[in-house]
DNA sequence: GTCCAGGCTCTTT
DNA sequence: AAAGAGCATGGA
């Protein structure tokens, strides 16, 4: 199918730190979603995207956020502050791609502390080891991200050899819980405090990256993910304080938020202020 | 060698 | 409630 969005970049997308299953090919990206693997390649404003495996359309649009209206949120987050103007232009591609809230968990436990490139490797290597075969492309073969009942038998340790480190346990616990019938897609219906409160019962799930699952895998918007990148843009750029960061960002950050956030996170990142 | 990475848990004040 | 130590791992 062809994309003609000019809010879309794929450089950009692979780079902005949301999913870790973009694989760089010789054109463009590979990217592994809701079991299925596409190959995109942008020319100027349009994606080309080829389904390679699975063939429901619709599942890309959703995970691309296509019905969103980028062009208006671009307008009215514009004028705000100049650093934020910067970000905009600068990361006109980016958006917020909607994500399956169980890799969400898995994949921001690994998060926490870490870095792009090592978390990319650990869930890369997950996949691999316990994850379907998709498909091939360009003689790389691609996996599925693994399912709880794949990773049911997974011990702390061969968890760790996947290069998660400490964050070994987390993972085997929360495998555990969901095998036991922990239910995300309930989680759907809960509001933003009580879906706040339901995922910091996770071990390994702290405020930053309950609000990276909610921001990703939830669709809410409006959280505001605050790691140490952001923490310098807010404190350098912004002159937050410090002690406060989330109240400076609830009084100063309203419409839509969080994807304000991530083109700040994106911008930030890149120039390395 | 030290610092840092999309921080969190556990312990101590 | 708030602050501090410890944590796997690899790259800068």
């Amino acid at each position: 199918m062809k994309i003609k969005n000019e809010f879309i970049n794929c450089e950009q997308l692979a780079q902005s730190g949301q999913t870790f299953r973009w694989y760089p090919t010789a054109s463009g990206y590979i990217v592994v979603a809701n079991h299925q693997v596409a190959h995109l390649r942008q020319e100027g404003e349009v994606i080309h995207l080829e389904m390679l495996y699975g063939e429901q359309e619709h599942l890309w649009r959703h995970y691309l956020d296509l019905d969103r209206d980028y062009g208006e949120i671009h307008q009215r987050l514009q004028g705000f502050h100049p650093y934020l103007d910067k970000a905009l232009a600068y990361g006109k591609g980016i958006r917020v791609l909607n994500q399956d809230p169980y890799e969400m968990i898995m994949t921001f436990i690994i998060s926490a502390n870490n870095n792009i490139v090592r978390i990319t490797n650990a869930v890369d290597k997950l996949a691999r080891d316990y994850g379907d075969y998709l498909c091939s492309y360009e003689g790389i073969d691609y996996y599925d991200f693994p399912s709880p009942a794949q990773l049911e038998d997974v011990t702390v340790e061969a968890f760790r050899a996947c290069g998660v480190g400490y964050r070994d346990r987390y993972l085997y616990d929360f495998v555990q819980a969901m095998c036991a019938g922990l239910d995300l897609e309930s989680y759907k219906q809960l509001d933003d405090v009580k879906l706040k409160s339901a995922l910091l019962r996770l071990k390994g799930v702290g405020e930053k990256v309950a609000n990276c699952i909610m921001l990703f895998g939830y669709q809410r918007t409006e959280r505001f993910p605050i790691d140490t990148w952001m923490k310098k843009i807010l404190i350098q750029e912004f002159h937050a304080e410090e002690k406060d960061l989330q109240d400076y960002v609830k009084h100063h950050f309203k419409f839509h938020s969080g994807i304000a956030q991530q083109y700040l996170f994106y911008y930030g990142r890149m120039v390395k202020s």
